[in-house]
DNA sequence: CGAAAGACTTGGAACAATCTTC
DNA sequence: GAAGATTGTTCCAAGTCTTTCG
């Protein structure tokens, strides 16, 4: 805690901890895009109000307009702090770094069948509002602290567990998976999804992960012909599903679109592929397609493609009576989709074709700089 | 069977380090 | 040697997709 207080309608208010912890978050994130946004700003202060109420503070009853907080005296110490850490001399920085380094020495490597390989991330995420990305419903929460409590360990049967680093507490559960390749795992607060700890990039479950990935898509060069054949021949099936899930493939080959899973009303509104929407197309005569939509990370996505006429022709039936709201592929699902898939190649999936895409490009551009004698 | 759980990859944002440039 | 540009690294949100569950 550092003391400094709220200013709350022209008076200084000194926060019990906890609430000043939660008040520090957002003084860290004035003068951010996350501040100016509504949402975030409603978020967070419906969280503050209700850590207020949670600890019994006696401001509980005073902070009630988001609009009279003044974090500025907050945020000026924030500043000093970082300033002072500026103004050190290099030889006092390093020295901190360094020490800082063979502290967590320990926790940045695992020994796993023997040998010794790097941890990816080894810290928990620390507390602090959750930013999220584009119109995140949840944007500006407050995204607790991780205790060991909440952390999960996957180790050998016969290893010791790490030593729990914070004294009178202990690790929520340890286990013996054999099957997986997460060292350990906590719940977010936010999402409540997963969170793992994995190995670094360079380990060997990740670079063979990544090899059969990559291998995936050079399978995938020798069926691409049998799959576009018949995804061709399926615009003209009379099994309007079949036609559909003809015309999604093709979107996924050409154009590299992601798959597009469903997502929850606690997620931005973002899409893919098979979640398309009624208003994110446009069909102009005779046969362009127009994209515009927001993708991962709230990306906006615009383009005109000419597409095959039967393809235009299909798009026109998919989108015929239909309104905003409303799915373009609505007789097809990712899980559908990928099963259709499965039954050209073993392991066959929608993300395989960007994997393919990003390939062949790449291939495509270093047989040109081959070309002109170049060292790549 | 659809929904939820679970495990993994992807990729942008934020931050740190280093590299110009004046 | 400060300031700004560039590059590298870490963090973590946001995807994909298979398996499990009710």
């Amino acid at each position: 805690p550092h003391g400094k207080p709220l200013r709350y309608d022209g008076e200084n208010l000194h926060l019990e901890p906890e609430i000043e912890e939660i008040a520090t978050f957002y003084a860290a994130k004035l003068g951010t895009e996350h501040a100016k946004k509504k949402t975030f700003n409603q978020n967070f202060f419906a969280d503050f109000k209700r850590a207020m109420r949670k600890h019994n503070s006696k401001y509980s009853g005073i902070i009630k307009d988001f609009k009279k907080c003044d974090f500025s005296v907050i945020r000026a110490h924030l500043d000093a702090v970082k300033a002072q850490q500026k103004d050190m001399r290099p030889c006092e920085r390093k020295a901190i770094r360094e020490a800082e380094a063979a502290r967590v020495a320990k926790y940045q490597v695992a020994i796993v069948d023997g040998r010794e390989e790097k941890v990816g991330n080894y810290r928990v995420e620390p507390p602090g509002l959750f930013l999220g990305r584009g119109e995140h419903p949840l944007a500006g929460k407050v995204k607790r602290r991780i205790l060991p409590e909440d952390v999960t360990i996957n180790i050998g049967e016969q290893e010791t567990p790490p030593e729990c680093p914070l004294p009178g507490h202990r690790w929520k559960k340890i286990v013996h998976e054999h099957s997986v390749t997460w060292l350990a795992f906590w719940r977010d607060s936010i999402t409540s999804g997963f969170k793992y700890v994995w190995l670094g990039a360079g380990s060997a479950f990740k670079g063979m992960s990544d090899h059969s990935k990559f291998e995936k898509a050079r399978k995938l060069h020798g069926v691409i012909g049998h799959v576009r054949a018949e995804y061709r021949r399926a615009w003209k099936s009379k099994d309007l599903s079949e036609q559909q899930r003809a015309v999604a493939t093709y979107l996924i080959d050409v154009l590299a679109l992601r798959v597009g899973n469903e997502k929850s009303e606690d997620e931005a509104d973002t899409v893919g592929c098979c979640s398309l929407r009624f208003e994110h197309v446009k069909l102009e005569r005779p046969s362009t397609l127009r994209l515009d939509f927001l993708g991962k990370d709230s990306i906006r996505y615009v383009n005109s493609v000419s597409v095959d006429p039967a393809v235009f022709a299909c798009l026109q039936r998919f989108l015929n009576g239909k309104k905003n709201g409303d799915d373009v592929f609505d007789l097809v699902t990712v899980t559908s989709l990928n099963d259709y898939l499965r039954g050209f190649m073993d392991g066959l999936s929608g993300k395989v074709f960007r994997t393919y895409n990003a390939s062949v490009t790449l291939d495509r551009l270093l047989q040109d700089t081959a070309g002109r004698d170049r060292v790549v």
